[in-house]
DNA sequence: GTAATACTTGACTATTTTAGTCGGGTATAT
DNA sequence: ATATACCCGACTAAAATAGTCAAGTATTAC
């Protein structure tokens, strides 16, 4: 089970962000310096933010991206659902309630995955970028 | 995020060995064919069972795998260490303990990880082979 | 008005991981 | 003997990941 980049990148990058006063764009060029994500990368990422209304643009020089919303309101499950990130514990068709894989029954350790999957998408529902900053030993 | 098959395949065949009585050993055919699993993988898989004590091997005609200890004590965390799968979601080193990728401090989603991890593995470290059989409406 | 900055977008690619397969064993019950 | 079933290392196709590249467009500063 391993987080990807994209995902992490992106909760970095927003974090970084939040740090910042609130309506000046920041450029995705600082982000990628800071926080030493590549800069190609970083746009890759910053597209899905803005389409998923998590962030907005500011073109130009001195432009660069904003976030929407207060960071106390963006939810990490937003994040992670704008870069079409999801948690799939389970093989079978989610849909076929009844079946799986064809059979009469469901898989034996389907209610499982299942389990699995709410758990941890609970964890996600339940912490903003906010919650990120409050910590006490962290430097940059 | 993604469950791998080699985990998941285990704690289902080993889910399905429980539903029988505990001392007679079962064949990998048979839960091959119960669960729609390949045999060579399941082969694959119970090895690193074995050597990690969750099961036990009996040799030659009417061999097959038996579960070494009672359902109740056997964790899905160890199932998952037995098949080296960790839940990763750090991409610096965990070890450095106050730098991360050569930087002086903690990168600032450090925590964050961290703490997703434990609280995963807390999930594993939770749930025992015989949780899976107490489901009602489980048929095969 | 032109240069520089910075976002925009789709396509492309190397690397790694995953999900298995293959081949050739060995042990044991009947 | 022979069939069954575990044992084990090596191999491989396919998918996913982690980016890069090229060729833009919009805006601001000078």
């Amino acid at each position: 089970m391993k987080l990807n980049t994209k995902s992490r990148y992106a909760v970095m990058a927003l974090a970084d962000m939040s740090k910042f006063p609130l309506n000046d764009p920041i450029s995705l060029r600082d982000i990628s310096l800071r926080q030493s994500i590549s800069l190609l990368y970083l746009e890759q990422i910053f597209l899905k933010l803005k389409k998923n209304d998590i962030v907005k643009s500011v073109r130009g020089t001195n432009g660069g991206y904003v976030l929407k919303r207060d960071p106390k309101s963006i939810k990490l499950s937003e994040i992670f659902q704008a870069l079409d990130q999801k948690v799939k514990t389970v093989g079978c068709k989610k849909e076929s309630k009844k079946g799986c894989n064809g059979k009469l029954a469901k898989c034996i350790t389907h209610e499982l995955w299942d389990e699995l999957e709410v758990y941890i998408n609970n964890f996600f529902e339940n912490k903003s970028l906010n919650d990120l900053l409050i910590n006490k030993n962290r430097i940059n």
